[in-house]
DNA sequence: CTTGTATAACTACCATACTAGTATAACTAA
DNA sequence: TTAGTTATACTAGTATGGTAGTTATACAAG
């Protein structure tokens, strides 16, 4: 287990969140290599509390797929399921085209102001190389969107079955994807909201979500021992 | 907790799933009624088995937004969510318009020859007034869809988000409600997914899946402390 | 060197004990 | 009677101990 790191920072929540975030964390960030081996006595000596909350994490992560728990025998960080991926793309696809026709017909000057702001950031982001901003900034622009139609759990699920693909994106972001078209693309989605075209915006939307279907192949060729 | 009764055949699989199936199937069934309060002490002991998996079972129904779980205060079976009934609806409207589109591409004579059997079931239910039986069919005429686009777990995730929205139909059961509508629509889709017409399924699909707005504000009324 | 077997170590699962926090009931004072 | 306070019972969260089952290792036989 040398991953694990004790994140010092925690401040509210229970043991259990505390546990379920940290090797959430870990695992997206590929600090945790899908394939490694891990167990509750483990994690729960490096991180300085009992197995129960472990337990839970590890339940709570197993349905997400992260993890795989193999009875009296072991658990595992789940090896990239190109499957998964895909169908969590096609899930994304199909609700955020919806979403954003909602959108641009919901949405009032302060989401928009939201969205704008958001955009903003994003350049400034790129200007300055901050890629795991970026990254952030990304999921916190789609996370207005649904939050503005009132869909936020919706996003709470789509996040869930996004987990393998977020772990694509961060291998992407080592190496070195161009977040140009990424950018420019989330300022054509808001010029459209604001404009409140439905139809171009879900254009523009279904195209984006297109766009992480590349290069799939590509870095499982590079990484082979993290896919299925 | 009159509600909680025990399956005497169980026959494999963790108690962690015996406990969770339990009681997932008495708060759908609405044996257990939105707002009763309920306890893991209670639960563990009615089912004869430790607080662990109980706890376990209750985390993976808090997830499910199915029951609230107040810290070191107790815990309540949720009151149904229109807000989230809602949510629900449209996750599926626009997934399954998708994958009916697919199902027309990919569905080989195996799989048209499910669907056909399981119209064919319905039908035979309609005669009989099985009504439990039909609730069972509609999932399943749903789930062959998912399953033969190799979207499994995206079904599986639908059946997440639509907990609330079970407890309704459970309530329009009870209220008799007139399956001839559904099941001819049922029939209807199967044909022209056989038919590999594309538009017509998705349009199809649609207008089944829209049917379950009606008479939301009729069973609150009728049902109010069910409600939120 | 390979294969079959016994054994030891390790795993997650489940049961139970303990703790801290909450809500309600009982009680006191006005 | 009512408002405020204390005490008690009850809750879920956490810790820990025991169990059945799996895996890997060591060793013996071919």
């Amino acid at each position: 287990m040398k991953g694990i790191t004790i994140i010092n920072t925690r401040i509210n929540g229970s043991t259990r969140d505390f546990v379920y975030y940290t090797l959430r964390n870990q695992i997206i960030n590929l600090k945790l290599e899908p394939g490694t081996k891990i167990s509750e006595k483990e994690v729960s000596e490096k991180l300085k509390v009992s197995r129960t909350p472990v337990r839970e994490a590890f339940l709570k992560l197993s349905q997400e797929e992260l993890l795989g728990v193999y009875p009296q025998s072991g658990t595992i960080v789940t090896l990239i399921d190109l499957s998964l991926v895909e169908e969590g793309r096609f899930i994304r696809e199909n609700i955020e085209k919806a979403v954003v026709r909602e959108a641009c017909q919901v949405f009032d000057k302060n989401l928009l102001f939201q969205l704008e702001t958001n955009v903003r950031f994003q350049e400034l982001c790129i200007e300055k190389d901050s890629h795991h901003k970026l990254f952030e900034l990304d999921d916190e622009f789609h996370r207005i969107l649904f939050e503005g139609c009132g869909k936020i759990r919706t996003w709470n699920m789509i996040r869930q079955m996004n987990s393998h693909f977020d772990r694509l994106r961060m291998l992407r972001l080592v190496a070195n994807q161009d977040w140009n078209i990424v950018v420019s693309q989330h300022k054509e989605i808001y010029n459209y909201v604001a404009k409140k075209s439905l139809d171009h915006a879900e254009q523009a939307m279904t195209s984006h979500l297109k766009l992480v279907n590349l290069e799939k192949e590509e870095l499982k060729k590079r990484y082979p021992g993290f896919f299925e």
